[in-house]
DNA sequence: ATCAGTGCAAAAACTTTGCATTAAT
DNA sequence: ATTAATGCAAAGTTTTTGCACTGAT
């Protein structure tokens, strides 16, 4: 019977060739530590690694944020010209942003339904395709 | 025999209610003074101004591009953490965002199909929907 | 031993703000 | 006359960088 495994933080790591340091696994630990996807910013991940034993510096926060992002471990949202997202689901899905509350979530990926798309132009792909639902409470 | 008249850029400011100044009538001549379409940020129309005879502080282009956007006479596209762009489109339709040279572009809104659009959570309206195709040159 | 990763402080990039001056109504 | 808009410089925010130190291989 094979049994069904959870990806560790330093698989994470390894499937994307980077080394497993004390604060790459901290920060891996807080991002899927629970197999949840989640959407940070720097500094809110920054914040709750003050929470835990291990301590990461801002820099390092932002520094290792943009290296698991090109390293496809993270998706960068960028919803909000003041700040970056970075979402543990790096798959095109859409995506609810409150315009009050700066805060970003999931939308529904099954209710999006995109029957056409413009084509890339002459000389150039589709990197990825952003879909952002920005909100206002009504 | 209907005359049909071109938008001028004092008719632009009183529609949305502003006050045309020396400067605000240099910056809408700018965005709208052809009749075709255009994506700025405040760097490169700071950088416009700078070719014509009225001059403009960059700190009035980045006052009045938020004061244009809130007033419905821009639409603010987010699409790089570090800049802001605003498009004289004011409608939803889509773009092409050049992720090497940062150049953000109209995509043909005739291409883009979108058969279901998730809908907004309880409480909530949905304010706009943008939707940015990101391309790599090939 | 080697080279990548980290932390700190400093710098950079973009945007907003305070306040005195100027201009529109 | 009244009130809004402007310009400048200063300050604010977010993010990156330089460099010495630390740690993974």
């Amino acid at each position: 019977m094979m049994q069904e495994k959870r990806q560790t933080e330093a698989d994470w790591l390894s499937s994307a060739g980077l080394r497993p340091t004390r604060q790459r696994l901290a920060l891996a630990h807080l991002l899927i530590g629970d197999g949840q996807h989640r959407h940070v910013t720097a500094e809110s991940l920054y914040e709750a690694t003050r929470d835990g034993a291990d301590k990461v510096s801002l820099a390092t926060v932002y520094n290792t944020l943009r290296v698991f992002s090109e390293a496809g471990l993270l998706r960068e949202i960028t919803v909000n010209g003041a700040r970056s997202y970075f979402d543990t689901n790096v798959t095109n899905h859409p995506h609810f942003f409150w315009e009050d509350s700066e805060e970003l979530m999931d939308a529904p990926d099954e209710d999006l339904k995109i029957a056409q798309l413009p084509e890339a132009p002459e000389g150039a792909e589709i990197s990825k395709v952003d879909v952002v639902i920005r909100l206002r409470r009504s």
